[in-house]
Parts: structure tokens; sequence; C-alpha cells
DNA sequence: CTGAAAGCGCTTACAG
DNA sequence: CTGAAAGCGCTTACAG
């Protein structure tokens, strides 16, 4: 059995009342009283049983989060950030990967005060229906669906894609190339190509210097397939743009093994603005709504949610910004 | 407010501890009573209260798994399926990516009634000793820390080296290469070593027919880099053992992309037996103990010491096999 | 078979 | 400042 606030209170010479205010620092005691509790309790290794705390004072202080898979790299960032800042606003935080169903069931029945639920819905699953719930929930990457009823924190993947373009057209690249998922049933996926055609549009390239190669998924395999097929290509662009952080690692091992220098002979802009772009070969510039925004926006929608019952659930679309690093050069 | 037993109550108009009794399903209520009961339970959307479950019954019937980084590929194999073994025998299971001894100090304010922990410690980091708890805890890949007060389970990595080498020799190889991680202060890297160093000399092979190229690391680009090392090798082997996964994809792309086929101009033979080996561009061979073994050994041996305070918490070692896939051939 | 009562560890008005 | 009491949602002997 672990130690409780009885057995404090009785070695302490008190009542488990008064146990219970000084570890919650209440100023209704004694400076030096509580001193001697608080010490007391470390010393015993007191834990506090967050299953009875929570039954009394309605709130367990503890978030829930709903991972899709822990196979994407791209997300560890992310999952760490939201955990340190939810942590900095008094939150615990725990995983699960379950299915966001039974997840949110789970989390529902260990009284969690509020819940992310990253919604990573590769092309072939299809949209599952949140489970209804009362709790606050910030859904992640979702504004394509339209039913939800859950606050979500997205990223304004069009207006990424033209920006994009935009700064790549900037530098002087008059031939530039998306290589990303380009399936039609993937709407997200689908924002971005519409990004890069509008952007593209908008600079005054045509069809023939501004073309998209469709790596048919995001994984690093698909990648490095694309870069195979780009180094054979008759007229190579100068700029590409990648489409996901795995793609665009896969890219560019392929590119450089074919011979190509990083920035000298091709422009590199990924989509998905993560410190492991950093960490490459060739530290590659990004475009996307940095790790550290995105954790705080959720984080703080969360807490305002979970703050006021009736605080309005909206949509918050972030912005997207470039973070230049050393694999996009001027022509 | 979430929908609690005494509100069901009200609606069925039956006390409040038949309720209980009858989501229980207990043997002391009357079949249609329970059936009645049940019914009107699913329609409320009634999800028990796990905090007040377990304060009463002091059972949470909930395992905590504690991460060490989300980054590794190969854990989320096991991960999912340590979920799906506990799922099996009644549990819930949450996870954390905080430090051990944070995590482990959060699921004991939980009231979580086991712990797995992951004991990822790359070579940079140092041992810190687990948090002192009564939870039971299973440790897992940490048997060469001795001073652990958890249950271990743990794969037997020397053996797992020596039966590769034999594996290889059997086929006929006369020439083989291990490539890992061989740096001196990480002792689970060295167990391989030794069970390389010792396999070859047990099936005759000299210090020139069997060596090491220390990658120096563990991850895809060490593999890659150790992969390019080996093509502008004076004498090739014929077979080379891979130490882990990440390496394994790595190597493996490397040498395709320098013109080697896997298996006729080289065997390969892969560290960490994980179903993601079987997804690379030629499925490739495995040794170690497979994920699913693990996962049983995981979830049997902390539902054993859940079960019964005093069982004993000692360390298993699982014995390696080899997996035979299509990336080693007869020579 | 059903229900009233005690109690799990804790917080929080309320009396003193 | 301190403590006795009620109560959070639930389970489980115990009476009926």
């Amino acid at each position: 059995m672990n130690v409780t606030i009885k057995d404090i209170a009785r070695l302490a010479g008190v009542s488990y009342s008064t146990v219970s205010k000084a570890l919650n620092d209440s100023p209704l005691v004694k400076p030096d009283t509580k001193k001697r509790i608080v010490e007391l309790a470390a010393q015993l290794g007191y834990q506090p049983n967050i299953a009875a705390k929570s039954l009394v004072s309605r709130r367990s202080m503890t978030v829930g989060v709903v991972l899709p898979s822990l196979e994407r790299v791209a997300l560890s960032a992310l999952v760490g950030r939201i955990n340190d800042e939810l942590a900095g606003r008094g939150y615990e935080v725990i995983l699960s990967i379950l299915p966001p169903t039974s997840a949110v069931k789970l989390f529902q029945r260990l009284q969690m005060d509020g819940i992310v639920v990253f919604e990573d819905i590769s092309p072939e699953e299809k949209y599952v229906e949140p489970a209804a719930t009362e709790i606050p929930v910030v859904s992640i990457g979702s504004s394509h669906v339209t039913s939800s009823r859950y606050a979500i924190v997205d990223v304004k993947r069009k207006e990424a894609l033209k920006e994009a373009v935009r700064y790549l057209a900037g530098l002087g690249h008059a031939r530039i190339a998306y290589i990303g998922d380009a399936r039609e049933s993937d709407s997200k996926q689908q924002q971005k190509v519409a990004g890069f055609m509008e952007g593209a549009f908008e600079c005054g390239l045509t069809s023939e210097s501004a073309f998209i190669m469709n790596s048919d998924g995001n994984t690093w395999r698909h990648g490095y397939e694309a870069g195979r097929r780009l180094l054979v290509l008759d007229k190579r662009p100068s700029a590409v743009i990648t489409g996901a952080f795995d793609v665009t690692a896969g890219f560019l091992r392929a590119v450089q093994d074919g011979g190509l220098s990083i920035p000298d002979d091709l422009s590199l802009l990924s989509y998905d603005n993560v410190p492991q772009l950093a960490e490459l070969d060739v530290p590659v510039s990004a475009v996307g709504a940095p790790v550290s925004l995105l954790a705080d926006r959720i984080a703080s929608r969360l807490v305002d949610i979970m703050g006021s019952a009736n605080a309005i659930r909206m949509s918050e679309l972030l912005d997207a910004c470039i973070e230049e690093r050393a694999s996009c050069r001027n022509v």
C-alpha cells in the first residue's frame, strides 16, 4: 500500500484535513506546520492519489493524447513539445495508440480533463466519426473534416505551398517542381497541390515550367523513387518543393547519390517545418507552421476550452512561414 | 457531467448498488433486471469512472508504458503488440514519453496496476536508477544493468549473433562481416560484437574471414555509410550481419545503389526481428526474438507479478531464432 | 434477488 | 489556524 495523507497525519500528529491543506499550500495552515508536513511527505515518498483527487475535485489535471501511429518520425518532435507545453501549464500528459474512438472512450473513463487527437488519416482509411464526449478535444490536422465536433488546430497548407512557390520564384527560379503525394483521395494532399498550382500561376509560371511529380505516397521510399525519376529527366527543374519530411529525406538521398549537389545544382524546399530537417546531410529549408508554434497553439487552445465550459470550439488555421536553411540558393 | 450509476439507477427504478452489480455481471442480479440495466447504460453512453473504481477496488486494470523516444521505428511494432497482449488480458494501456523516473511517478499517482519500461539507453546517456515503487515493473532490454529492482525481459543478444554466424556458415559462407555499432561504451552493442566473434571462432573463421565494420551508431545513416564503405572494399564478404533494423535499411539502400544484388552478390542477415524487415526492397532475413514473443513474454510476466505480490522478479532472457526471408543464399 | 451502509483517498465548506 | 463532516463514483460485504 502506498502512503496516504492519513499516514502522514498520524505521524505528524495533526488531522488529515490539515495535511491536505498543507500539501496544497493552503494559506490556512501555519507556516511551520506546513513545512513540517511537506517535509514529512517528501521523506515518505508520498504520491497523491490522482484517482481520489479527481473524484472529489472533478479534475485530474491530466490530458490524453491520441497518436495515429508511432511510425511517423515527424510527429515525435510535436508530441514532445505538446507534452512540454502542457506540463508548463500544470497538466500531466499520457498517450494512447488505440484507434481514436477507443482512445477517447478510455480517456473519458480515466477522467482526463482534455484530449488531443492527431487526425492522421492515410488515404486508405476512411474517416471515423469521433466518439461523442463532453471532454474538451482539440484535433490536429483535420480541418478538411467539416463534420467534426472538435476544436481544430491546423496549418494553412494551401497558403504554405503558395508561399513556397513565391519564395523560390523570388530567388529567381523559373522552373519549379512539386514532389509529393498527389492522389486525389486525400484532401490534405490536394490542398498542397492546389496551393502549388495557384502559386505557380500567380508567379507567372506555365505548366511547362511548374510541374507536379506524384510520389504516390509520403514515405522515405516514395521520396527516394521520385528523386531517381528526377535524375533522368530531360529538363530538370532548378528548384523542388517536397511535400513531407520523409519524402524530403528520401529525395535528398537519391539526388545526392545521383551526383547532384544541393543547393548548387538544385534548390530544395520542404513542407513540414520540423527540426529533423536541420539534421539531414544538407540542412533543408522548410515551409510550414513551426512545431513550437503548433504545440503552443494546441496547448493554449485546449487549456482555454478546459477552463471555460462554453468556450467556442472553432478551428484555428496557422500561417506557414519559411525557415531558411542551406538548401536553397539564388539563381 | 458524465452519467453515473446513480443516474442509471434513477431511470431504471432500482438502487445504485443493483446497477453496479448488473454492470459487473454479478450472478446476484435477476437476468432481466440485468439486461434492462445494461441496455439502459449503453443507451446513455455510460462510461465507468475508473478513478472511483480503482479507489474502491484497489486496482485500475490499467498499465503504463514508458517509451524511450518516439523516433525508433523498430519499437512501434513492439509497443503495438504489447498493447494488444495486455488488452487481451483485460488491461488498458497508456503511454508516457517522460523520462523514466518522472513517468514512473506519474503512473504511480495515476494508480496504474503495472508499468513497462523500455530501457533504451543510448551510449551517451548514463543509466538512471529507476524510481522506487511498489508497483510491478517489467523492464525491457536492460539485462546488462545488474542493480535493477525490476523484473527484466530481454533477448540473448550474444547467443543471437552466434546463431547468425552459424546460420551463414551453414549456408557455406566463408567470409562474413558484422556491421553495427561497436562502440565500447554501450554494453548491449558489445554483447552482439562478442557473440559475432565467438560464433566466428566456433565456425573456424579467422580474423581475415570474419571482421567487424563499426558503424559507430545505429541509425539509417550509419548503415548507409557503412554500406558505401563496403562497396569499395578490396575483398568483399559474401555475407553481412547488420546489428539493428535502421542500420539494415540504410545498408541495403547503399549496396543496392552501388549495383549489388541481394542475395545474389551478397547475403544479408539482420539483427532485430521486426516485421518492417519484410517491407524493405528485399525482404531481409532476421535473427532475434520475434516481436510477438517479446510482447507475449512482457505481458505475461507483468500480469504474473501484478497477480501475486510476492512473485519473484527475476530476469527472463529470450532465445533468438532465425526468420528466413529472401536475403540469404547458399554458396 | 434487492437495497442500505461503509469505505476507498482526497478536497472543501463549515464550526470552533 | 485546526479539525470534524460531507461527499466525489464506485464496490462489496451484510441484512432483508
